[in-house]
DNA sequence: CCCCATTTTCAAAGCGCTTTGGTTGCCTCT
DNA sequence: AGAGGCAACCAAAGCGCTTTGAAAATGGGG
């Protein structure tokens, strides 16, 4: 049924060394022959042998992927997402991806038996810490590798696609002050990563120019689950001056703190307003929300899709463009905010 | 540094034939020789080339796993817990996946390509429908594959594993009628998956024992996601008899139902009782709710994991054992379960 | 003590691709 | 006219494993 290289050669007359040399690209082809070549290859369906190709090559078309082990990162659901685009893209392109799971501990040596092994000829690493150590592991191993998100010092020459996490929540929070709240909560992420760090950052640099200070009881910084964010919205709502504003690093994290502002029979986008931050989970629509969301938006999937495509072009093609991404998030007003109530009759709760 | 079987062959001053045969459990090999291989194995660490064995043998070493796009399945969470058993239990045998998304129409043309590409040796498949024709497809295709879940109606000797659905449910209708309950309420998944015919059919049976019968206007058949839950039980809390008692097919479709009733100003385990199945979702669990949920539960990553041993047991080894395996869930009794209220003190919702 | 069956081992031929190290024309330059 | 250069092609040698077909070692029976 399938071709081989053997078979298709024979058929065009030519050497197999020919025919391999027009399909991969190579000057030394006169134009007209690799013309013919691929009109052969799609004639008879030809899709050359991987196993083969790994076996001479020593590439192993596939990339790795070493995931931390530990709290809150475990099946992440915004892991899940990113991890989807990815896989499709890698499937298209018929590559595989290898998930290597390892304690924090053993992930220098779990990078170095990876890069040694063969099993993989890219790498890939999320949920950057600041300092992070990974990247100069990885820059010394010389091994291709992509990093979402960004670290925050260290070395910057390294391929990244990251979001503006500072701008995102930084107008997230301008629009907040343009409605008049002056009384914000945060429910972010874990406080070790980067995205939280940069996140916090943009909102209180907005702040910082109102001339207002984040209250540190008024932050969470947690794992983002429902759970979590129902929560720390609890434990907001009965503080001495409730926030009228709150921002969410998720939409997970949302749903947990609108049922908690809901059972304190506070109704969002009146008397308390919220902007989450929206990964595009298609589980989770801010739209669907019984108060439609206020998000700042980035598709962690499409992320994942463009990992995939540059790890895959820096193999393929040996291009040399370190790519460094930083995406624009979108800051789409739904329902959930709104002006800030009168300060003096939040406490009565006025209708 | 890694060594290869040439290498290891001089090293023991054998040829590669009896190394390979050593290794591979072959019985025309002496018992002491084999004990010499297996040492020499252990001491140079070698592991074999899977782009040379594949190329060696035409195994992939890998399995494929089609996926349907349709509306809910996408990206679904329950979904990605899954793949998480069955991925990690697949990287430890150094074995691919291959996730291949695909629309209904196109489904038995993806699996004839998969079979045909050579590109995997075992194929799986999930979101059983009653009369699944894709049974009998995979079983004319003459490759190996499991089905996570059954079908109903149809060939039934095909390898299987599912959990004990019509049990669960049957079981967690019992605990309810005995604590007193009449009027019932289903938010189950979507009507066309098995598992949720299942379910709906162990509650009925239950039901029909004590002389009951569901009714239509209190069931929901729904993507399982937070939002659907929440929708179906506000509508069940305003219809003329209310529900005292709910099942949901998920702790996902449970977290909605909880926030709408709690949104009714009822009370979780007094006012209604309600019983999740429970898939052990690391982000979703069921004490972490504020009235800790009573559950079923069965450990959809487990599932993960036994299906890709058995793929990967069928694929290495020629072993010929159908496996057929059904497991039973476990009731876990907690605090979302309490007694029937008077039902002539409900419309009052007297303290 | 030799022959045959059995056990244990081996050399060599692939699997389908890439790549090295040519060869063959043909054109230009001196 | 011959040297040199270049464009276009090719034969053959691997990559690291499995497996076929055959040979060597072993043992038992006549």
């Amino acid at each position: 049924m399938a071709v081989n290289l053997r078979q298709l050669s024979a058929l065009l007359g030519l050497s197999q060394t020919t025919v391999s040399r027009a399909l991969n690209g190579y000057p030394e082809v006169n134009a007209e022959t690799r013309k013919r070549v691929l009109a052969a290859v799609r004639e008879t369906g030809y899709r050359p042998n991987r196993a083969a190709q790994r076996l001479a090559t020593g590439r192993a078309y596939s990339i790795g992927l070493v995931m931390p082990i530990a709290a809150g990162m475990d099946s992440d659901i915004h892991f899940g997402e990113f991890l989807a685009g990815l896989a499709e893209e890698a499937v298209r392109h018929d590559f595989h991806f290898v998930i290597n799971p390892a304690v924090p501990a053993e992930e220098e040596a779990t990078f170095r038996r990876l890069a040694a092994s063969g099993n993989v000829d890219a790498l890939f690493i999320a949920y950057m810490r600041a300092q992070d150590p990974r990247i100069d592991i990885l820059k010394s191993l010389s091994i291709p590798f992509i990093v979402h998100g960004r670290a925050i010092g260290g070395a910057r020459d390294y391929p990244y696609i990251d979001i503006d996490n500072t701008g995102a929540f930084y107008d997230a929070t301008r629009l907040l002050l343009q409605l008049g709240h002056r009384d914000f909560a945060l429910i972010n992420g874990p406080c070790d990563l980067t995205f939280a760090i940069r996140r916090k950052k943009g909102m209180e640099r907005a702040l910082g120019e109102a001339g207002i200070l984040l209250d540190p009881a008024l932050q969470e910084q947690s794992p983002m689950t429902d759970e979590h964010g129902y929560r720390a919205m609890q434990r907001f709502l009965s503080a001495d001056r409730p926030p009228t504003a709150v921002l969410c690093s998720s939409t997970v994290l949302a749903l947990g703190a609108v049922r908690a502002i809901n059972q304190a029979g506070l109704v969002l986008g009146r008397d308390i307003s919220l902007i989450a931050h929206d990964d595009v989970l298609p589980m989770l629509k801010p739209e669907n929300f019984t108060v439609p969301l206020t998000t700042t938006r980035s598709s962690l999937r499409a992320a994942g899709t463009r990992v995939a495509q540059h790890l895959i072009g820096s193999v393929s093609r040996q291009q040399k463009t370190p790519i460094q991404e930083l995406w624009k998030t979108e800051l789409i007003v739904r329902a959930s905010t709104g002006a800030a109530p009168a300060r003096c009759a939040r406490p009565v709760r006025s209708a």
